[in-house]
DNA sequence: GATGAATGAGCGTTCATTCAT
DNA sequence: CATGAATGAACGCTCATTCAT
């Protein structure tokens, strides 16, 4: 139903086929090799989501991205830099939404927004949650200094605009630190823990009205706790 | 200061010196067999949680448990057989809290104290947390079973005692489902992404004061969502 | 005809049946892995010797060695590991001949006597000599350390005998320097060049009428060179 | 100091700067093309004589040499054939000095001539020395037919001049043949064994008071040895 | 001529597991 | 119980070589 992989979030329509057959030698072999690393990237995400750094191995990945496994190492020199490959795509991809809010909107509207953002990502790219997840919860070894750096700077920013707010006696006080961390645990838990959502309910996002009902009764408490009804 | 692991929290006082020296040797060495298989368990959390399935191997699995391989595998018959082990022993740990709650306790203390004890947990033994987080993000290939069986009935208690309130009006109606991922998704947040927490406010929840100030935002959105303050 | 190898040299007699058969298996194992070892060390030497560390393979080295080659990293960790172990049980019997080399003999019976030798080495232990030849050829990527040290003291103490003598007016003023570079250069040529000195004379060192007329032109050449004649 | 490679020796002031500089395209390209063979050859002997045939990689000599790995296997068909180019160069380099013996000179100044021009070469193209060395201590597997042929022929000539200057009691009665290794071993041992003599002494051929004394030395050891003083 | 892309074979090494003692 | 020794399978990676352009 839902594409899953984040090429079709992060650049939807980038795959169309072009309109006219016969491109230089020169442009084509190019966008062979580009294509080939969407390809590689893309299997990368699926197996590594599935089975984490050191549970892919280099024969599964080159066999799920169609090429060999000598030629996969053309494209990334190794496995772990195929790995930090994937996993930088994923974090701009899961970062957009955040960028988005925006201390003009109104704030509950903002709000409402970002939650629907966020589970229509862990709706769609629920792989590229859970290799986030994955090696954050391995003490991030190869992605900490973009937490401390990028990551940082973005949730400070962020959370200033919801002091702000709250300063303006616009939205409940709620340490702002904390409120990004609910919404983020709440709406990222039905990608990252989907199969226990599945055992326990039966249900998945895929679901159009698990979905809404979902985006709905997140809405509802996160804007209830903050006074917004 | 806080002692990372669950043996702590789910067997204390366990490995208390024997007062009395010199047991019968059949019976010392069952004590030791089994202070070993504790040992050998409290390895597999430490490096399980930190690498997982396939990041570990035997070998460090054995020095940190402080005995040789082939001593190990007398045992546990499998490295899968040990992970497994570890992860029962965490399960188990992790549901107790949800056990607790009951139909005739007051909502609003019930959800409360709910929230504190899993703050406890995710404080006390991070690492269990994030070994179930580790299993259940990969699709749970060896708990599936476990999920769908004790898992999925205990939460339908619940959520049964949780819908009764609702149905009495003592809490606002919220999914009791969503809920119950609600709490769970942001009480083991701050377990399992601490080091994202930690790069973004250079907090953790061994510091007392982060602590309570993360229980009281938590009891706070909830409670207020559900209509109780 | 010679044993090639330096098992021989260095250690004469040392893999003598045991009279008793049953040893205790504390004992026997541990004989049984020494025994294992300097049969890698053997397999190791007869092929580094012939095809250089980078040349030789794992598989081959355990093939030789009678091992598999899983087994044999039990005993050498690495490659690399295996080749410096090689190397430096060869450099020990290198060098023994020139330690021999005492003030207090008379110079031409001790000089006769040091080319005997180092020719006896380079008729029994030839690949040590080849190994030797090999590494230091290559620049001494892994032995220079041991070339400094140990090397440059044992050359210094000898070169300082010399020096005595020719104060003395006991042998012919001569670099002392030189003069053992000469010597080993020679001597080893033999072993290093056994192919170019087939196939240009058609003989060997093991058919003992050239390996003599080698011996007596050789100590004819440096003695009638410094005035000894 | 010393152009380190044989071009320069074999050919000296070969890659000057054409003064005309629109040549027909045709003979351009063919003088690039052998300008690139001699690039390759140079690179060639640089790589293989600090590791060795199996040690070096195509990717490095391709890197050495300017070009890219493909490009040099058009020139080159495979590894082996530009190592065995590289080889024939240094042979016939090598050998030069000895074809200048001649009958008709002086016998002291033929041999003093002879090791002066061989000690120069051991300066001025060590790696040559080296490769050659390399080969010849590994049994020669691919240069066996040259040194039967080609090398055996040339030795023999010469050592006929030899046995007539001993005839003529012109030199002391010494075996041409291990004469002939003797001053072959000796000269080159300051090419090959270049870093055991600099741990050893410090010095090298490239400094020329070195380069002088051991001229002298070799020069008095070996015709005092034959009795010319 | 020249090169980027591709690959099969092989390499050194790791690892879970077995076995004898 | 405990361990040193042993192994087959797999792994990540390198490499000489080929091919299409």
């Amino acid at each position: 139903m839902h594409r899953d992989g984040i090429a079709s979030v992060g650049a939807p329509g980038d795959d169309q086929v072009p309109v006219i057959a016969d491109k230089p030698p020169a442009r084509r072999r190019r966008k062979d090799g580009e294509a080939r690393r969407e390809a590689i990237l893309d299997a990368g995400l699926e197996i590594f989501s599935g089975l984490g750094l050191h549970g892919a191995s280099l024969d599964r990945l080159a066999e799920r991205a169609g090429l060999s496994k000598a030629n996969l190492l053309y494209y990334f020199p190794s496995k772990e830099d195929l790995y930090l490959a994937v996993l930088r795509r994923v974090l701009d991809v899961w970062l957009d939404p955040l960028q988005e809010l925006d201390a003009d909107s109104d704030p509950a509207e903002a709000i409402r927004a970002y939650i629907r953002a966020k589970l229509t990502l862990s709706r769609d790219a629920p792989q590229a949650s859970r290799l986030f997840c994955l090696e954050i919860v391995q003490g991030a070894p190869l992605l900490r200094a973009e937490l401390e750096g990028p990551l940082r700077g973005l949730v400070e920013s962020k959370a200033a605009i919801l002091r702000g707010w709250i300063d303006q006696g616009r939205i409940g006080a709620h340490d702002p630190h904390h409120l990004i961390f609910s919404i983020w645990a709440i709406t990222q838990h039905y990608a990252d823990f989907a199969v226990q959502v599945d055992a326990v309910t039966g249900r998945s996002l895929d679901e159009s009205d698990f979905f809404e009902s979902t985006v709905a009764s997140t809405q509802a408490l996160i804007l209830t706790g903050l006074g917004l009804r």
